[in-house]
RNA sequence: GGCCCCCUGGCGGAAUUGGUAGACGCGGGGGUCUCAAAAACCCUUGCCUUAGGGCGUGCCGGUUCGAGUCCGGCGGGGGCCACCA
């Protein structure tokens, strides 16, 4: 009995669709095009388990779509540029290009091995000069255009890695690589203009209907725009020129309850004030200090420092409210100043009770008319009532009253306020301008030069690129750029006067912000080619994780905006991922020694209850299947098991076991699960008889067989379009196990050509799954064309169809009997027929149904 | 704190979107072949029950002829955002 032998085919079918260019792209405008793309992968110098599930899933749907006819785009890059690059060269004194070029070499063929139909033809590292020089021209037009600009900012400041940081790539306010925690510095830096565009991405949120809900609400949510008032307090004793204090809510319908205002220590009337109060400068400058991390948050107490200075309540005539600085008050939202109404905030709630200020109700509870105008029992804060007859106590937010606040109550409350003149309905956004700036040497140089005439002149298109300079020195932390003794010393394009190239690189978010577009004419001498562009984009299906649900598409659908706006993308390129599929991540179980050592899977040899060490014998603790870490030490490297099992098992149990969006475990049994499964379908197609003799009448099992093929046909394809892979490997299966029952019968008539059908079947059906081994058998059941040319199978719609159903009927809504009935039945006749059936008659008991309903095609219930 | 999602056998998961719950796989049990083992193949496998049947999709209630699916409440788990006014 011959076997699969996955060292041998597999190699000599990648060399096949090389030789033959199987996944060269070209464009055809008569042909219609397909753009699959999964995220690129940045170079860490071997591929991980998540790429193998990542790019098995693109190449199923591209190889899939290329059978289906359409001219299919799957090309591959490299997001080159970042910080571990600099690590390495720091930790190893070798150059970043050299490690990065050498980590590319490396997983290019580790990603060969994967038999992926990729057209390497296109390939592309961000840090290829020639992909940079495009990248520098884009900016320089964006700069044009009023996209780019520079300004004084408040920035991240990572004392590691010596580098400012997006608020993005703040995590619990620590640097997403260092880890070190993030200090605040006022440096220049270029921003990119994203949030003048935010209602726009917001509002085009709704065209994404391909995007997970997720991930658009993700979007939304980031974007955040509220709907608020603002308006202005008259002051009592503020500084001149602060007569008025700017205030911005989302909530004006609680105004009434207003029992306080605050500002931030950044605020200019807290600047106005700052030498003046006594005790102010200090607590200011303690909230400065106070960092930004969740647990720093968390432990903060909510601060106040009472100015002295008070405003008027806008709403009860001869009231007024102290105005506090306020630990927790941001000065970049809103207006940075903000009014408290402790009775419908938790937090406004928590100050109040510190500083002994009213706790005012603005609506009368609903079903609560008698509720007490005085302090509720428990609540021990002092209550100062404001001079109104309108106003009540009540606890904050939750309960009768909810239904009375919402959009509805927060709409009137704006149009009063318009009409009474008092302030103005304003729209906010939470998302802020992108900061590009980063002082780092690994990275795509910002295109400009600092000239002491002229100002900021931008690099002639002609210079292009602005070279990173190769002899560098890391020796030291900060901008290797910036410490070069000539590199940056230029003469100003426009005076010749000696000058100074800016020393900051961009953010690697932006060299992935458009390399789908680069990918449509990757060889160019300008970003991008109308044509190309034109035809190819946007990407029809773009794949990757949900980590990036948020930042990289965003500023995708920025920069494609503002392609447009340049004239580097055509109308109509917007949005550049049609549809999005966010896979989940691939697990493992961990393995812990009675002495608290992580073991790999290697070290282990699991039973079905338990594992052991194999060095030791000793009992080994299982812990949960979770993310592979190498901390942890639940990894398992793609290149052995491609090595031992071969290319088709891993992606055959990569799509196998877990819904695709879902998290799925990597198990050893289920990866052999998978190799069965191969081994099964290379016996059944090897072991099948020569060429179907002639045709006999059909006996009814290989009719059923038949049915089973078209049936699998049908189930499949719906499964691929629906990114469910695991139900279609779920059909394979049955397709498999019917061929398996079919050969115990192969002596009936028409069941070589039925057997012959189903197999052939099976193959095409499995190809974009296990490429390799398909191919090999179909040559091997003697068919020239190669599996990669051939069309789709179509599914006969009379045999998927099923002429006869198994109708269940229930009685009282249990199911009691099953009647068999033409597919096409009415319901009378189906009526007839149940109430008939001996199980039905026993139930019903000599007497007539209450009523009985038939759904065809589905059920039948009979009630009593 | 805000927004959102999820909960189905021992396990991963199906269920035509309100119509036979548990497809398919893993694991388990039994068998065939073999001197033996591996491989392979066959049968079996939600729980309870002596038959007939009863019970079952986190829990409680509701709507419906019919609920895993819809509604209300509760419990548990997860994700994203977060001093955002």
């Amino acid at each position: 009995m011959s076997r699969y032998n996955a060292a041998e085919a597999e190699p000599k079918w990648q060399a096949f669709w090389t030789e033959n260019r199987c996944f060269a792209a070209e464009a055809d405008p008569a042909r219609p095009k397909y753009y699959v793309l999964e995220m690129f992968p940045y170079p860490s110098g071997r591929i991980h388990i998540g790429h193998v599930r990542n790019y098995t899933m693109g190449d199923v749907i591209a190889r899939f779509k290329r059978a289906r006819g359409f001219n299919v785009l799957h090309p591959m890059g490299w997001d080159a540029f970042g910080m571990p690059a600099e690590n390495a060269a720091m930790e190893r004194k070798v150059h970043p290009g050299t490690w990065t070029y050498d980590n590319i070499a490396a997983m290019r063929g580790q990603l060969k091995r994967m038999g992926l139909s990729l057209d390497w033809g296109r390939e592309f590292a961000t840090c290829d000069p020639e992909y940079y020089a495009q990248q520098q021209a884009l900016f320089l037009d964006f700069l044009e255009a009023g996209f780019v600009y520079r300004r004084e900012s408040v920035v991240n400041w990572d004392p590691v890695d010596m580098t400012v940081l997006a608020n993005e790539q703040v995590i619990d306010g620590k640097g997403w690589r260092s880890g070190a925690p993030v200090e605040r510095r006022a440096l220049t830096q270029w921003f990119f203009r994203i949030a003048d565009m935010a209602d726009e991405l917001l509002a085009a949120i709704d065209g994404l209907e391909n995007w997970p809900e997720k991930v658009r609400l993700m979007q939304a949510n980031w974007i955040g725009k509220s709907r608020g008032l603002q308006f202005a307090f008259d002051t009592l004793g503020a500084p001149e020129g602060h007569e008025r204090l700017e205030v911005y809510t989302t909530r004006p319908d609680t105004l009434r309850g207003a029992s306080f205002a605050a500002i931030s220590c950044d605020h200019p009337l807290s600047l106005a004030l700052e030498g003046t109060v006594e005790g102010l400068d200090a607590f200011s400058a303690e909230c400065r200090r106070l960092g930004t991390s969740e647990e720093q948050l968390e432990k903060a107490e909510k601060r106040g420092f009472d100015t002295g200075v008070r405003v008027k309540h806008p709403l009860i005539e001869g009231e007024t409210l102290p105005v506090y600085v306020a630990n927790f008050i941001l000065m970049d939202y809103g207006t940075g100043a903000i009014f408290g109404c402790p009775a419908h905030d938790q937090r406004d709630l928590d100050f109040a009770r510190k500083y002994g200020l009213a706790v005012l109700d603005t609506y009368h509870p609903k079903g609560l008319e008698d509720f007490p105008e005085s302090p509720e029992a428990g609540h021990a804060e002092p209550y100062v009532p404001l001079k109104s007859e309108t106003v009540r106590y009540v606890r904050p937010v939750q309960g009768a009253h909810r239904d009375m606040t919402g959009d509805r109550a927060i709409a009137e409350a704006i149009d009063w306020a318009e009409q009474a003149g008092m302030g103005e309905g304003v729209t906010k956004f939470r998302l802020r301008d992108w900061g590009v700036s980063r002082q780092r040497y690994w990275g795509c140089p910002i295109p400009v030069i600092h000239c002491p005439n002229c100002g900021i002149v931008p690099v002639p298109k002609d210079q292009l690129p602005v070279r990173l300079p190769d002899d560098i020195d890391f020796e030291k932390p900060g901008n290797p750029l910036d410490r070069h003794p000539t590199w940056a010393h230029v003469d100003c394009p426009v005076c010749a006067a000696p000058a100074r190239r800016e020393t900051d690189t961009m953010d690697t978010f932006v060299d992935s912000s458009w390399y789908f577009a680069r990918f449509t004419a990757p060889r160019a001498e300008t970003p991008t080619v109308m044509e190309d562009a034109a035809y190819w984009l946007c990407v029809d299906q773009y794949i990757g994780g949900v980590e990036h649900a948020i930042l990289h598409l965003l500023y995708s659908r920025f920069f494609a905006r503002a392609m447009i706006a340049t004239g580097h993308l055509p109308e109509g390129a917007a949005e550049p991922f049609d549809a999005l599929f966010t896979q989940g991540m691939v697990t493992h179980e961990t393995y812990r020694s009675a002495d608290g050592r992580w073991l790999t899977p290697d070290e282990i040899r699991r039973d079905a209850e338990s594992a052991t060490e194999i060095a030791s014998g000793d009992a080994v603790e299982i812990g949960p299947s979770i993310k592979m870490s190498k901390s942890k030490k639940n990894v398992v490297d793609p290149d052995a098991i491609i090595q031992q099992y071969g290319a088709d098992t891993a992606r055959f149990f990569m799509l196998s076991d877990s819904p695709p969006e879902r998290d799925v475990e990597w198990t050893a049994a289920g990866v052999e699960g998978a190799w069965r499964f191969l081994q099964r379908v290379w016996r059944l197609a090897t072991e099948l008889g020569a060429a179907p003799a002639a045709e006999g009448p059909t006996d009814p099992a290989a009719l059923a067989l038949r049915k089973a093929t078209h049936k699998t046909i049908a189930g499949v394809t719906a499964d691929i379009e629906g990114f469910t892979f695991n139900k279609a490997v779920a059909r394979l299966y049955e397709l498999a196990n019917a061929l398996g029952s079919a050969a115990q019968q192969a002596e009936a008539s028409g069941m070589a050509q039925a057997r012959r059908e189903g197999i052939e079947t099976l193959l095409r059906l499995m190809n974009p799954m296990a490429p390799h081994l398909t191919e090999e058998l179909w040559q091997t059941l003697g068919h020239t064309t190669p599996l990669v040319d051939m069309p789709w199978p179509q599914a006969d719609a009379a045999l998927a169809r099923d002429d006869v159903i198994l109708l269940p009927v229930q009685v009282n809504g249990k199911k009691r009997a099953e009647v068999e009935v033409a597919r096409d039945a009415d319901k009378d006749s189906i009526q007839a027929l149940v109430l008939e059936t001996p199980d039905v008659v026993r139930y019903l008991d000599g007497k007539p149904p209450k009523k009985v309903i038939v759904v065809p095609g589905r059920i039948v219930n009979v009630v009593v």
